[in-house]
Order: structure tokens, then C-alpha cells, then sequence
DNA sequence: CTCGGTGCAAAGCTTTTGCATCCGC
DNA sequence: GCGGATGCAAAAGCTTTGCACCGAG
């Protein structure tokens, strides 16, 4: 709760400094969009962070909100996912421990894990190929186990 | 060039073997797809695809390129790759060390390395989480030396 | 002969773009 | 007040769908 709202705090100065670094706008709109990512939980596409502020009376619109995530990635406060549908997905990335992803190709359900070994791997690949590594995604897909699957999607 | 021409037969004796197992119809259209895959080198998209082979007087719809590709998939002939942009990526895979792969921000090459560690994290992970773990894509995007860095596409 | 597959065009969906209006600076 | 940002709607681009016709089994 506190420690929600710290990070909230953070994650908008954060945001302030890089929009005045790139002399952008500090629009109402962006904070909105902001606060609302940070709000809510786990992955979301376009259509359901619009929705869910439409519900909310805020009014934004979709080209906005398209705007918005770009520079949100440009400043490493999201994530875009692209999990194989023709979907973006996204993902606020800041105050969460890095992760990785398995997606259920029956319930598509999706489940985050972590791997230290992979940060290794990029590292090396990074030096062996003379490229300065930024991000990596890393993606497992197969059956859970039936017991746990909900065959149904998230 | 031997080697080739044995892959292709190898290839179209799984697909045919699929095919049958699933009672799918072995038309003319869907072989010569799949001889245009293997014979190409490198990712291609859809439209690609389609482009060369009208180019060479073979005459397949687009439809008939979606459909055959979704079993290709299906039998592991080929993976299809999301590369962040919506535009789905496919690549043979058959016959062809397994891979990951290594984007630039700036010129978008892509380029492909093995690392036989992720192998060892599927593993491991899959025990872990209770899943039957049947693919990985593994991405690194970052920048290129600017030597050779060709800034523009493919 | 049957029914799955193909081709074509239309429809569907996500994302991008153009333009008038608005408002941060 | 200037110029970037927003909102809306139209356009673009990839993929899917519907339907008549074709051809593999």
C-alpha cells in the first residue's frame, strides 16, 4: 500500500524527468495513462487499459494512449510483449523483479518466472557478437500439467 | 546441394506422413509451398512468400499460404517468429541447427546464435513449473558496433 | 461423387495517420 | 501565441472469413 504508493511516486518523477530531458509535454493524459498502468495489475493490450479508463469517466483516447506507451517504453517504465498473436501486450517494468514468461498453449494462461542464467547468456552473446545488449524476451510454451490448466484464457 | 535435395525429401515425407495422419488432403499447392520454404533461405513473411512465388509463374493465394503454413507449423516444419513488430516472421525448421535470435535497434538485422545453456533453463524450469515445455524464443535487441551496422532493413 | 481445399474478395482487428482543436509552456 | 498533443475518424496493413468452384480420395 505505502510501498505501492512510494513506488508510484517514483515511477512519475521518473516519467517527469525523461519528458522534460526530451523537451515533451507534461500533458494530464500521460499521467493518467501512467497511474493507471501502475494501478492495475499483470498484462494488458490497448483496448483493455482504454476500457478500463473509460470506465473509470477518464476519456482517452486510443491515439493517445498509443503516444503514451511509446514513450513509456522509450523510458523503460513498460514493457511491450509480442506473445504470438498479432497483440501487443505491455507490462509496467519498473519496481518489478525481472522475469520471463511460459504461456499455456492450451489455456493460454500466462506465468512469470525468473532465471539469473539467462542474464549470463546474454552477456556473453553480447561480447561474442560485439552488440550492446538492451533487452532480451524470453518465451516457453507447452502443456501444463491438466490438473492446474483452465483451458480457458488468463 | 545433395544435402539439400535430401532435406526436401526428407521434409516431404514428414509432411506427407502428417498429412495422412491427420486425414488433411495432399494437394499440389501445399507441396509447392513447402518446396518454395525450403528452398529459400533466411525468415520470410507471408507476403514475401507469396511475392516469389508468383514470381515464378506458380500461382497460390494468400489464403492458401495462411492455411499451409498453420500446418506446417503444426507438424514443426516450420516456427513462426512475432519479432515485435506485427508482421509474423517464419523460418524452416527442419534440418537446421536449432537457434535464437539477436536484433539490432538501428538496422534491424537479425541475426542468429546458438547457446546450448537454454536448453538446460527449459529444462529446468519445465521440471519446476509442471510443464511439458515444447518451444522457447529467445530475443536480444540492442545495438550493433557502428562499423557494422548497416542502418536499414534486412 | 463427396467434401475438403482453393481462390477471390470482403470483412475484421490492431495500429497508424491526417487534421482541426486544444492547451502546456 | 506558438507548436506540440489530443481526439476523432479515416486509412493502412496483416490476417481471417464466406462462398462458389475445383479436384483429391
Amino acid at each position: 500500500m505505502t510501498a505501492d504508493t512510494e513506488i508510484l511516486q517514483e515511477v512519475k518523477s521518473i516519467f517527469i524527468s525523461y519528458l522534460e530531458k526530451q523537451a515533451l509535454r507534461k500533458t494530464p493524459e500521460r499521467f493518467a495513462i501512467l497511474e493507471e498502468i501502475y494501478t492495475r495489475g499483470g498484462h494488458f493490450d490497448v483496448e483493455r487499459l482504454y476500457d478500463s479508463m473509460k470506465n473509470k469517466n477518464y476519456r482517452v483516447s486510443r491515439a493517445t494512449i498509443y503516444n503514451t506507451l511509446d514513450i513509456l517504453v522509450d523510458c523503460n517504465l513498460v514493457v511491450k510483449h509480442q506473445f504470438g498473436d498479432n497483440l501487443a501486450q505491455y507490462e509496467k517494468a519498473h519496481g518489478y523483479k525481472q522475469h520471463d514468461h511460459l504461456i499455456c498453449s492450451d489455456c493460454q494462461k500466462v506465468i512469470e518466472f525468473c532465471d539469473p542464467r539467462i542474464q549470463n547468456i546474454q552477456n556473453m552473446i553480447g561480447d561474442l557478437l560485439q552488440f550492446n545488449i538492451q533487452h532480451h524476451s524470453l518465451i516457453f510454451r507447452g502443456e501444463c500439467k491438466k490438473e492446474n490448466c483452465e483451458n480457458r484464457p488468463q
